[in-house]
DNA sequence: CCGTATACCTCGAAAGACGAGGTATAGTAC
DNA sequence: GTACTATACCTCGTCTTTCGAGGTATACGG
């Protein structure tokens, strides 16, 4: 057993960004700010998470990016397809079913 | 993306497995049962996944195995050590506040 | 001009979930 | 006695993903 570092986080930097883009466009560091202040800090994805992720769904035909210049910068944003918002359906609802089970296990037998 | 195979489902089956056994010994095919039941059938660890994990979490001092004939059968049984009991606590307490970090983000924000 | 924040990227290591496949015994049906 | 099913254990290779560390470049305040 390492000592944990992805534990029990697989999937969960996808749905997240899934979940975040859905609701409007971004850029990846601003996706990044957005996933700990949606989570009140719980949660912060590391760029080595974050950008191969990006990469991952657009090229996967979940995400569209396109480069735009503000501020003299140049960034990518992000905007979630049709596919993506499936994807994302999908990703939620595998969630709860598996949250779900996990706190229903965690409980424990109610001593009938 | 692939299809979807794993997701998840990080660090939920050795989870499962310390809390099930926390309760009482039980063998292998036992324990397979115990997560379908525990979890109204929504996870199914294979053996694939249930064996490795077993080795895996004796080898690191979580888990006790002593082998025990019943029915004409050898069977293996595995008990939860202390140590394993205070990684289930780490765990669960993790899960907790990863679950609760993704469903504030699945909500979404609450118009303020 | 220098430090800090912004903004993007890649690499390699590590771990773990999973299906498929393999062995062997006990009990039941024919 | 033979076939089938359930029990019971195991291993292997594949695949995916997370993660930290490291790298580049620009904007801006002091």
């Amino acid at each position: 057993m390492g000592d944990a570092r992805a534990l029990l986080m697989s999937g969960v930097p996808e749905l997240l960004i899934l979940r975040l883009l859905a609701e409007r466009e971004m850029y990846g560091y601003e996706l990044a700010r957005a996933v700990r202040t949606a989570t009140h800090d719980a949660i912060s994805l590391g760029e080595g998470v974050l950008y191969p992720a990006l990469h991952s769904l657009e090229l996967g035909g979940l995400l569209r990016a396109r480069r735009r210049r503000a501020a003299g910068r140049t960034r990518v944003y992000y905007s979630v397809t049709a596919q993506g918002r499936r994807r994302l359906a999908f990703l939620a609802s595998r969630w709860r079913r598996i949250a779900a089970a996990v706190e229903t296990a965690l409980a424990g037998p109610q001593h009938a």
